[in-house]
DNA sequence: TCTGGGGTCCTAGGACCC
DNA sequence: TCTGGGGTCCTAGGACCC
């Protein structure tokens, strides 16, 4: 038996997530653009092949979407979540070993006893998630995390494959590295690729065999496990539990400039009420918070970004409490006859809820009373959809916010959204 | 007009301690 | 000719990922 790491990628994720509620656009190019319209997020295949690109302006490539009718949506978080859950949740039917690396994408851990066995357990899992969900996946096989991605990229590259290819039992591996650039090699970035063509090493299969103390060394222990996870080597394991986020951040560009400092505390409270959220969902309370403000940085007006965090007395998970906090660094970081495009907040010094720092002179604990507020909140947001009750600093009119002209509908989530079929 | 958001890990260097 | 040494903790910055 030998143990192999399976990887799962939904392939375009966003973009076919949206196709499946237009069949219509089935064969056609779709984008999906980033929070407020800004750039390319997503390209089905079609769009690919017009040369489209990754990360691209939306306002750059509004030609070509033009004369070639691509299909554009805004990003739709709640339908690509749901979505993702559905295929994370057929996978567990398959091992009790998945990780659920990001929104698209999960390893899973299982044993074989044959190459056959490899191929007939991977395009089980393939057809089952695309026929119950709708989305075509990849499956990259490997004697690790790294190899799996490997086998993946290269299932991708060649429709020979089908979207499925398997690196364990062969041993003919050197050859598909030799095909991988060192920048596609997962771990390894922009600098590092930049780093490794300068000494010559152009591909996975070099990198593979190249000297590791050397590779220790300019490239620090992560750059060691990638090359040794090349080798076969597993390094990189399976993480099977969701372990609780040490910083939350939530920020979003504005739609439009802003320069008043109570438009950027009414975003500012928004933002630390999602994150807050977000902290209580994992059971946690944080002891430090930031905020930060900038500039529009592509624009040739005057430049101004700063940041601040300042520590609580008592770690707490209570909005209230930490929009008060967030307000104070606010006021200090704010410099008046500014365009301001973005704002954020960061938590951090993150804690389970039941584990504080014993103090001698400050009452230690969220009151009771604090507690349930927040409870009901959370219930009521929950059954109701987001931000069916807020808190009064983060405004009404909010005009601010950010832009999402085109987004689809919450065809999963919503009762109003639901497809409506008609016969003929 | 228009350029995303949310994370993790590692290292170097400084402060501080005995 | 001459400096103590070893350890921990924290932070900022840099690399990476999707």
């Amino acid at each position: 038996m030998k143990k192999a790491f399976i990887l799962i990628d939904c392939n375009n994720f966003y973009a076919s997530c949206e196709k499946v509620f237009q069949p219509k656009l089935k064969n056609k190019p779709v984008v999906v653009l980033s929070n407020n319209d800004g750039c390319i997020v997503a390209r089905s295949n079609e769009a690919k092949a017009l040369g489209i690109r990754m990360g691209q302006p939306y306002f750059e490539c509004m030609d070509i979407i033009k004369k070639k009718s691509v299909s554009v949506f805004s990003s739709n978080y709640t339908l690509y979540a749901d979505m993702s859950s559905r295929v994370m949740n057929i996978l567990e039917l398959f091992s009790p070993m998945v990780e659920i690396y990001s929104i698209d994408e999960a390893f899973i851990n299982y044993e074989f006893d044959s190459p056959e066995k490899v191929n007939e357990y991977a395009l089980k899992i393939k057809k089952t998630v695309e026929k119950w969900t709708g989305l075509s996946i990849t499956v990259g096989i490997g004697d690790t995390k790294t190899l799996s991605k490997a086998a993946s990229y290269i299932a991708k590259k060649n429709d020979l494959y089908k979207g499925i290819l398997s690196l364990s039992f062969r041993d003919d591996i050197d050859e598909f590295l030799k095909k991988i650039p060192v920048y596609e090699i997962w771990g390894v970035g922009r600098q590092y690729s930049k780093h490794l063509f300068n000494h010559g090493i152009e591909n996975a299969c070099s990198l593979k065999y190249a000297d590791e103390s050397w590779v220790k060394k300019t490239m620090t222990v992560c750059g060691l496990k990638t090359a040794l996870e090349l080798k076969g080597i597993s390094c990189i394991s399976l993480s099977d539990t969701i372990t609780a986020k040490k910083t939350i951040i939530s920020s979003r560009s504005f739609g439009k400039p802003v320069e008043k400092l109570d438009d950027l505390r009414e975003s500012v409270a928004m933002y630390v009420s999602n994150a807050s959220e977000k902290l209580r969902k994992q059971s946690s309370i944080a002891s430090i918070i930031s905020v930060f403000i900038n500039t529009n940085r592509f624009k040739d007006e005057p430049q101004y970004s700063n940041y601040s965090s300042s520590s609580l007395q008592v770690p707490t998970s209570y909005t209230p409490d930490l929009i008060k906090c967030a307000n104070n660094i606010l006021e200090k970081i704010y410099r008046e006859g500014y365009k301001y495009k973005k704002a954020g907040v960061m938590l951090s010094g993150i804690v389970p809820k039941d584990q504080i720092q014993l103090n001698l002179f400050v009452p230690l604990f969220d009151s009771e009373k604090k507690i349930r507020i927040m409870k009901t909140v959370d219930c009521l947001n929950k059954k109701y959809g987001n931000n069916t009750v807020f808190t009064g600093s983060c405004g009404i009119k909010k005009e601010w916010q950010m832009r999402r002209d085109l987004k689809s509908k919450n065809y999963t989530t919503d009762w109003d959204d639901i497809p409506v079929i008609k016969l003929p």
